[in-house]
DNA sequence: AATGAATGAGACTTCATTCAT
DNA sequence: GATGAATGAAGTCTCATTCAT
């Protein structure tokens, strides 16, 4: 319906520009020129806004994500693939992201689990199972460290680096100005220290530095 | 005054519980069991409030975080000191970054930056210099890795490190249900895999692996 | 119309469920599986549908007391009969009863009383005058005491055990509980209490007006 | 407080002329002359308005009651000037007669049952084992019928006075011009009646013909 | 006979804050 | 230093009903 598009994209302006919380429905209401009883036709309250945003943008991002790791040909090509491709979000989509972030803060208090795990398990169908595969890959070619616990790593990684992605879109130019590093930049070396951190390399004793890793001595491995 | 901290204790609870934006004064106030008149010759508004809260949290936070850098002797030492402070952090005080994270989302949109920086002036000092000179501390000590940009690393590092962070502590359980992990664990093992990535080690062509990283051409070493 | 029918049972249970004036159009229309603007064909609004299920209950209503009352042979046992099938209608047509209990309440606010009488007037052809008369044959045939004024007596009777009906069927559940006795064991016991107040005294054979007394014939004792 | 006898008052007159469901908060608050907010300081909604009402006429009603019963000196005078304080009431206390018969519809509908038995704990301590203790009372003395049933008699008597009392205070105007009679004239005829039902008359053993009486042993009396 | 879209009018609250005492 | 009373301003949502097709 040609409405209801039309209030997504107000409220999503708004959200961007003055937060969700923030953005009464009255101007969303206005923002979309309807009457308010038009409007409630169509969304009962702000949530289901919301919630509708958050699966148009969980849905493209998804298809973009599995797009972007389809060249790749090792595990470790497709994690960076991965990791390259939210850099390029924030590049691009950083109202997106920011609304993610926003996202983030409404879940953490206000939405119960299963809402989103259902969102989740409508769009990737796979979900984190297809992550857990990219670890094992890597792992049996080479590629990345073989100490790491594919139940583990990849939700530490996945976690970090949208977490990092979401600050660096949230603060933007304050970031920048406490910074002084452009965020897109930041946000680029963090993913390549990750990515370090992940391969495979000819390190010594690398276990002893590890923090408190009691229980994951890593197999140090000597070329041959 | 007694009155204060009443005020700020309850209102800290209640923050925690309920959310900065979700509480009302009205609700801090009789949490903090006084009448409204009486509160308002304390704080004129909530945000001096939250205020209040964070240059507490931050102060402390700054003076543990030193202490934690103490014993360490290289700049990886060091730098692994701070991340494993922040761990820390997140095993034990939880609602203390969750305030943090909230006052993330509030600072993304509602305070100007000088009054942050103001802040962080007056408790560190030194601010990100110290950072800066740990990693060319740790470039020069040889512990680590030579590509490093000091003026770029250590923010990159610190801004995913405490997104991941507070990312963790704000989602809390929700997080574990996801993802079938301990976010302690989880973080934690975000630490070693960014130490790993830090870590002067005997790799080879680092540079090719790196994503996208046109301009920082990383110094490739090769074996010898 | 089959519509017609579809929504008028909708209607009746949503307006017992949630009360007349709790059920909004809305949740009629979406009861009918209907759109709004089809339902507005039928019935232009709430009052309409009020009306005619009114009708309809009061029809046939007034068919069953009518055949109730069709063997009883003097006086006090019509009256009895009639009141038998008041406790009959309880115990099996609640939810009706409820429904003119609700309907007492609107008559009482918004409608004129010309609109109930003209709807009386369709449906008893002779309304009270039956009943008044019944008052007289009771009194003429000894049946009823003789002091009681036609004109009074019935209104006053009826009047108290309609309400009494409906007061029970409103409050159902909640007078059980609050007086720890069933609803219909109480409207009986009413009832008998009302006939013995009709009932002419020094009678000879008391048996015959009590109610539900069709099995039980009672053995008149000669006086010796 | 003199602002919530304000509204109290306002309310009470508003909820008598318009009804309690279709009065608006908007109406009371502007009838008391107060500004909205003022209002919500005192009443959270209009529930507790009806409440704090109900507290009030149940009191009142309660020690009224009580007082009417004093002077009389067997069971049956009890009871009867029990009865006829209520005819006094439906004379000269129309509008809270009235309120009474809304809340009894709210009551049925919205509200536990639990707050009302709360209420009412706190206003007759005594309850109704005073009642069952008046009917044990009249039957000891002689002047109340010796079949009655203590736990149920008194009652089916009280519900049934009640809603003749509420019905007629509702109905009003209505059905003095439907039945052609005083609403007050008819009240005290049922009230006339009810009390012939009770009192011990020169009929034996009635208890017989009771309804649902399996044994129905009619016993005729010995005339004297 | 049916429908999809739209809407005017208004109800119910909430909340931060002030002010005279 | 404390308090009780008051309030302006706004926000969220509901609902009966219409109208062009």
């Amino acid at each position: 319906m040609r409405q209801r598009r039309r209030i997504l994209s107000a409220a999503e302006k708004l959200f961007d520009e003055r937060g969700i919380d923030r953005t009464t429905m009255a101007e969303v209401i206005s923002a979309s020129e309807l009457r308010p009883s038009t409007m409630y036709q169509y969304f009962a309250n702000k949530d289901e806004i919301v919630w509708a945003i958050l699966s148009e943008v969980l849905e493209e991002a998804a298809a973009r994500a599995k797009k972007s790791v389809e060249g790749a040909t090792n595990g470790l090509a497709k994690i960076t693939a991965l990791l390259q491709y939210m850099a390029d979000e924030l590049s691009k989509n950083q109202p997106r992201i920011r609304f993610m972030a926003q996202f983030d803060a409404m879940y953490a208090r206000d939405w119960p689990t299963e809402r989103l795990l259902t969102l989740e398990g409508q769009i990737h169908d796979q979900g984190f199972k297809a992550f857990r595969k990219l670890i094992r890959e890597g792992i049996a070619d080479g590629s990345l460290r073989p100490d790491l616990d594919p139940d583990l790593t990849l939700h530490a990684v996945i976690n970090a680096v949208i977490a990092a992605q979401r600050r660096l879109a949230s603060l933007g130019k304050k970031v920048e100005l406490e910074y002084g590093q452009s965020i897109d930049r930041m946000f680029r070396e963090t993913i390549r220290i990750i990515v370090f951190g992940l391969r495979a390399g000819e390190h010594a004793n690398t276990a002893d530095s590890c923090p408190r890793v009691k229980a994951h001595r890593a197999t140090t491995r000597k070329r041959t």
